[in-house]
RNA sequence: GCGCUCGUAGCUCAACUGGAUAGAGCAUCGGCCUUCUAAGCCGAGGGUUGAAGGUUCGAGUCCUUCCGAGCGUGCCA
């Protein structure tokens, strides 16, 4: 037609009475040929585009062109359909999320860069990414002159185990605060931690190891795939930091300032219009988080070979990483076709919208979160499936509080603040993890309940004889492109989404389709395989996301 | 002061990045269990998308101004 980049800008459609689809470029193109709209439209369904399937075209509103796919193409759609959607370029792709800090428990502060950054991987990997997980831990620094000092101090703490790490830094702290010999040895402790003295590292690696396990155990609680060996602490990048701030003097980045060195870059400036700069290096020799996070970009481009590097922080950070990567191209650490992403988030806010905080104003921690998850699923449990054993309604409440956690924070668009409610999120209503279960539970039922094995009916040929079972199929089939979208921004929300609105079409499909009471052995096949198609999307889906399902509840 | 993010039903959240009549759940009201799990399903009411302008065939979405909230703004991370 004469016009360039032509877009078919097709979208499922807002309304069903529309048809399945809508391809809105008709408008785009009347517009950049000054022509009427639905003219345009009309010689594009006029040329039959989707004739071979089938497909029924009308025109709409001021020139959308609405798609009602055939059913008979939509049910062999379906029936050669399966879940594996790979992408075309597969990227070595570095994620770092979590990032406790060692000695401190995990807390609130942490459930979204690690629940959103362990189902971001888990998605990544599943349509062929490689995935490289670094726990970027809060190892190193002053703090732990006042553990070191401490542990030293009293030789009965050198066997904790670490729900004692978090009180031992509470008590160091406050024998800092008040013991003036004390703050002395600690201030010592910290000069020769920096020494590398043996003794001093010696308890520190104690520490360090402790308090990894416990994190590794509250993961393991929360199913989250980070290991230990995706741990490379702040630490670990000391040894370099000389050679960064030498690689800043080299490119001649670095300017004295009031004694401190620091880089400048263009559009970074304070309120009076001054330039802001990045302190790679205090002005008593000491270094900063900015300078350690270069040196982990460094490793990460030189060492690890990264394409893309993905980093996920809450909101507060943007300032920080904005500078971060724009020194990192200066200095040359992020070549030219890599690419850097901050992911942000927003906070975690409790039921009236101040921040989570438990009453004494600490930050809830997550060890204390699963288990009133836990008791809270567990009396839901017991009162609604009497039919399960006690050692089921355990493990049931245990993947339903889990579930509900992390599904509440990944269902909601990342980038703004959420509420955390304990009742909205177990909730078997609405768009939540125990409904998307549940749902679930209830496909494996029926498998179970026909003693048929669910793998056998992932193919098999698919007959659409109730709208219900129409509807179902369309939403089937979306799952590719709703992967796309997610992992395009990076929102898991998108597909949690999708997985509630399939999950609503399957429950209407269920009332309305007798499954097992079909009239027909083919229906019944049918339905078994919608059935079973429904359970492999929802399982590929939720695991993803790091939510698994039980097969009863 | 400046910068960033945001403001959608009484409440919690969506809205495929500029598309048709702004959708769900909770709460309220009313229906459906001798049929595969009622932890379910169906229906009703509920909106000047903070306000006012502007761009456009078309705006919750883009631009301007105002109001309001949160966060950030040089040696903590």
């Amino acid at each position: 037609m004469g016009v360039e980049n032509p877009r078919a800008l097709v979208f499922a459609t807002a309304n069903e009475e529309f048809g399945d689809y809508q391809a809105n470029g008709a408008m785009a193109i009347a517009k950049q040929l000054g022509r009427n709209p639905r003219t345009i439209a009309q010689e594009i369904v006029d040329r039959a585009p989707l004739a071979e399937f089938n497909a029924e075209l009308g025109i709409g509103g001021p020139g959308f062109i609405n798609v009602r796919l055939d059913d008979g193409f939509l049910a062999n759609a379906l029936s050669d359909w399966t879940v594996s959607q790979p992408v075309e370029h597969a990227e070595r792709i570095v994620v770092d999320y979590s990032s406790p800090n060692i000695a401190k428990e995990l807390h609130v502060g942490h459930l979204r860069s690690t629940v959103i950054g362990d189902a971001l991987v888990r998605l990544f990997e599943f349509v062929g990414h490689t995935v490289i997980r670094q726990n970027h831990v809060g190892d190193w620094g002053t703090a732990f002159g006042k553990l070191i000092a401490y542990v030293n101090a009293d030789q009965d703490s050198s066997d904790f185990t670490i729900g004692g790490i978090e009180k031992l830094y509470v008590a160091a702290s406050q024998e800092f605060e008040t013991n003036f010999d004390f703050a002395q040895k600690a201030r010592k402790e910290v000069i020769k931690l920096q020494k590398l003295d043996p003794n001093t590292l010696k308890t520190w690696e104690h520490i360090v190891r402790a308090s990894l396990e416990d994190v590794q155990r509250i993961y393991s609680e929360l199913d989250i795939s980070l290991q230990l060996s995706d741990v490379r602490g702040e630490s670990s990048y000391n040894a370099g930091l000389p050679s960064v701030v030498n690689d800043l003097e080299n490119a001649g980045l670095i300017v004295e300032s009031d004694g401190a060195k620091c880089v400048f870059v263009d559009g970074f400036q304070r309120k009076d219009g001054s330039p802001l700069p990045m302190i790679v290096q205090k002005s008593d020799g000491g270094y900063l988080y900015h300078t350690t996070d270069l040196a982990a970009l460094k490793h990460r481009t030189q060492e690890l070979s990264a394409d893309r590097i993905i980093y996920l922080t809450d909101s507060r950070q943007i300032h920080h990483f904005q500078i971060l990567f724009a020194v990192g191209r200066l200095a040359g650490y992020i070549p030219k076709e890599v690419s850097t992403e901050h992911l942000v988030f927003g906070s975690v806010l409790n039921k009236d919208g101040e921040p989570f905080r438990t009453r004494s104003g600490d930050n809830v921690l997550l060890r204390t979160l699963i288990d009133e998850g836990v008791e809270r699923a567990l009396d839901i449990v017991r009162s609604k499936s009497q039919h399960l054993t006690n050692g089921e309604q355990r493990k049931v409440a245990r993947q339903v509080a889990v579930g509900a956690i992390k599904y509440a924070d990944l269902s909601k668009n990342r980038t703004n603040d959420y509420r955390f409610d304990w009742d909205v999120m177990l909730s078997l209503d609405g768009n939540t993890a125990p409904y998307l279960q549940y749902a679930h539970a209830r496909i494996c039922s029926i498998f179970n309940r026909a003693e048929k094995d669910m793998s056998e009916f992932l193919e098999g040929e698919i007959k659409l004889q109730h709208p219900s079972e129409r509807a179902l199929a369309l939403r089937l089939l979306r799952l590719a492109e709703t992967l796309e979208q997610c992992l395009d921004e990076r929102k898991p929300h998108y597909l949690c989404n999708y997985l509630y609105e399939l999950t609503v079409h399957f429950m209407r499909f269920y009332e309305n389709c007798p499954v097992l009471k079909a009239n027909t052995p083919q229906l019944l096949d049918s339905r078994l395989c919608l059935c079973a198609k429904t359970a492999q999307v929802l399982r590929v889906g939720l695991e993803n996301l790091g939510i698994s399902l039980p097969l009863r509840m």
